[in-house]
DNA sequence: AATTATTTTGCAACTGTGTTGCTTTTTTAT
DNA sequence: ATAAAAAAGCAACACAGTTGCAAAATAATT
């Protein structure tokens, strides 16, 4: 993927708020930048430190939270309970998210990557379970780190 | 499996407990049963509550800890970021844990079970990135709840 | 462009979870 | 029975996340 230019992320920025009718804040630049110019998951506390001025930490929430609701980024479950954050593909809406790939944590880097062309496999289920969504995280050594 | 015997169970943890070279103390006692009385997994909470007697939160925590460490429960991390443990089976030792189980968390009641019978499935992942631990959590309605 | 209505922010306070240091008590080894 | 080792309990703390509310910023209306 070629870099994107300063202009167009601020031109993704304000698309992806308008679009999700939601007011077009500070803090909600701010954060979708660091999102859009940064590979990877993040948690929230690189969010908090990342964004460059100092929102509040309840800002910060609020806002991950209504992305989140918007379905504009997706919460990434990792195995230390340190839950990470990081943008949806484009067809992920309000109500609906479908983001059906894995996720891959670095042991040695420490980074949450969203593997988008690695879907999540068929889980056989014992008789009686009904499958809803699968999650798979699967941890080992990054590209970066090998 | 049949339902064991308060003998069975009481005789399970001496030996659990010796085996793994852990004094034998009144917390410990508990919270071995509780885990072995219990089907599913428990969240912290659930541990504090259970175990009858109340014993300081230090003390499950520490208690928690150690069975971890030893190889007795493991961890199944779930998507809301609540820890919860579950008994591993004999082959656990200290400094080895091999759950190769899925977990499943059912929506509707709420419980975390191992799927022991369930591997995790062989995940195929792009050119640079080697696997390590695979954890899969399957969110849907469990057996008895349908 | 000014005013009103709506949304978002920041602050303070609070809850819950997990940790650490230290002393007392219990368990184990001698 | 005694000494050594391990665990429990307590207080204090750190950190993550939440809620209510007043002030500020944004969006809608005239």
């Amino acid at each position: 993927m070629p870099k994107q230019s300063a202009n167009e992320i601020a031109v993704r920025i304000e698309s992806l708020l308008k679009r999700n009718r939601l007011s077009v804040t500070d803090s909600r630049r701010k954060i979708l930048q660091l999102f859009l110019e940064h590979t990877g998951a993040m948690a929230h506390g690189d969010i908090e430190k990342g964004a460059g001025e100092k929102f509040d930490r309840v800002t910060v929430y609020r806002t991950l939270q209504t992305f989140v609701d918007k379905g504009i980024i997706h919460i990434i479950p990792t195995a230390d309970n340190s839950i990470r954050y990081a943008l949806c593909k484009d067809d992920c809406g309000e109500g609906h998210h479908h983001d059906h790939h894995i996720h891959f944590v670095c042991n040695h880097c420490n980074k949450t990557y969203c593997l988008d062309d690695v879907v999540t496999p068929d889980i056989k289920l014992p008789r009686g379970y009904s499958a809803g969504h699968v999650e798979v995280v699967v941890e080992g050594i990054c590209k970066n780190c090998q």
